[in-house]
DNA sequence: ACAATGCTTCGGCTACCATCGAAGCATGAA
DNA sequence: TTCATGCTTCGATGGTAGCCGAAGCATTGT
């Protein structure tokens, strides 16, 4: 008879609320652990792991593996298109969708993550990094170059033999909680956030169990100047 | 929490295999009968029918009805763009369709439809009429011109008041079975045929029961210069 | 008038699948 | 090592929706 491209398997994939409620959470095209997944959705981890493994055999997200943490990320724009396309179709017969209110913005700026630098200012310094070619970033993996070697000797006093380590890559790409990007993590990840606090430019909130770095009024600027992608 | 524009309820309707077959059979634009989709689908016209009418609420399909048929067809374009895009990202997955054979060649190029003339020559000689403005169509409703008095009465000896009749309106559009475009019914399209006969342009296949119109070699010469559309 | 066709509605059956509790791995922390 | 966290797998349950038989309208044809 027919046998089809499986436009009802796909289809189906997106027609549980559960799964389509992961789905419009991904669409920002930032990625999601599958317990926040799980939270959007309203359903459980046990649940939602099923729907997880189900929407990563249909090839609508791909995960990545982040510590014990499991980060999903929608596979391409292309998903994201037709997910838009269904939303206008279901927009004529429907209602709007009304989003969530933001979080505490301080938190989205800069924040500690393990040991390093997350947030918008993390994010923005690992761009900053790879712009200017003083590291290589091959998917995953990312290493220092000897520019970069020279860069951080010259501007920051940090050596190379300060970044070894047994068991700990010195580069690493840290998926950011807020931002939904990489920020660099390994042990130049914390050797520079550990300078950044020696420095006074930046400490972490006094409040316990807050993650919150604020930075001071001169350490902003120094580390615009030299991580600055001229927006601010 | 969340509302959203249920794209999970728009999807969930493509989501079903029967259904599914039944919007692939009407993604190149024409209309179908239920009971065409239903066996599309391979399921019973009562299980069609209710397929249907989900369809029809959720926006998808729209229902034209013609006598006892009622033909569907896809709301817009929009609609099959979004079909275009699920088939796209099923298509990385899965394997690709295979289409059915075509039918009859001459049932499809011209036959009776009640009685009036059908099929590919059909379409294109409302087409021409159309055209040329010899009749006004305003979505169901045609209505014939002075020009196109006119233009019956001195091509085909048709006059205004052979085609009046009490229950019965002069110009209808009617969904071509085939072409699944309208062609032209009503009292003008049974008098066309009629003329065609009596002109031995065209006269019905002689085997019982059979729909197909032949037309001769002179007659199609003669009903291209009147109707044709430039590509016979 | 009656019959035939096309489609819909109703009722019940069945099968699938989303859901969660509990237990099992894996990773990271102490 | 031991504990905690995040996620997955297993097993059982329940609700939902697809499906068809039978009957009911609607339209057309005789």
């Amino acid at each position: 008879m027919k046998s089809g491209p499986d436009i009802a398997m796909v289809a189906s994939l997106v027609g549980d609320p559960a799964r389509a409620n992961m789905l419009t959470a991904l669409m920002n095209g930032r990625a999601l652990t599958a317990s926040e997944l799980a939270q959007e959705a309203g359903i459980t981890p046990q649940t939602a792991s099923s729907h997880l493994s189900k929407l990563e055999a249909g090839g609508l997200v791909e995960p990545e593996k982040q510590g014990r943490h499991r980060y999903y990320r929608l596979t391409d724009d292309d998903v994201a298109g037709v997910l838009e396309g269904l939303a206008g179709l279901a927009a004529r017969t429907g209602h709007m969708r009304v989003r969530t209110g933001p979080k505490d913005p301080a938190l989205r700026r800069a924040r500690i993550c393990y040991d390093h630098l997350a947030g918008d200012l993390g994010v923005q310094m690992l761009d900053s990094l790879r712009q200017r070619q003083l590291v290589r970033q091959r998917k995953q993996d990312i290493e220092l170059t000897t520019e970069g070697e020279r860069f951080l000797a010259k501007h920051l006093q940090i050596s190379p033999d300060m970044l070894s380590h047994p068991r700990r890559p010195v580069c690493k790409a840290c998926l950011d909680w807020s931002e939904r990007r990489h920020h660099l993590a390994g042990t130049l990840g914390a050797a520079l956030m550990q300078r950044f606090a020696e420095l006074k430019w930046a400490c972490r909130d006094a409040t316990p169990g807050s993650r919150v770095v604020n930075f001071t009024r001169t350490g902003e600027k120094q580390f615009a100047a030299l991580f600055g992608n001229g927006k601010d």
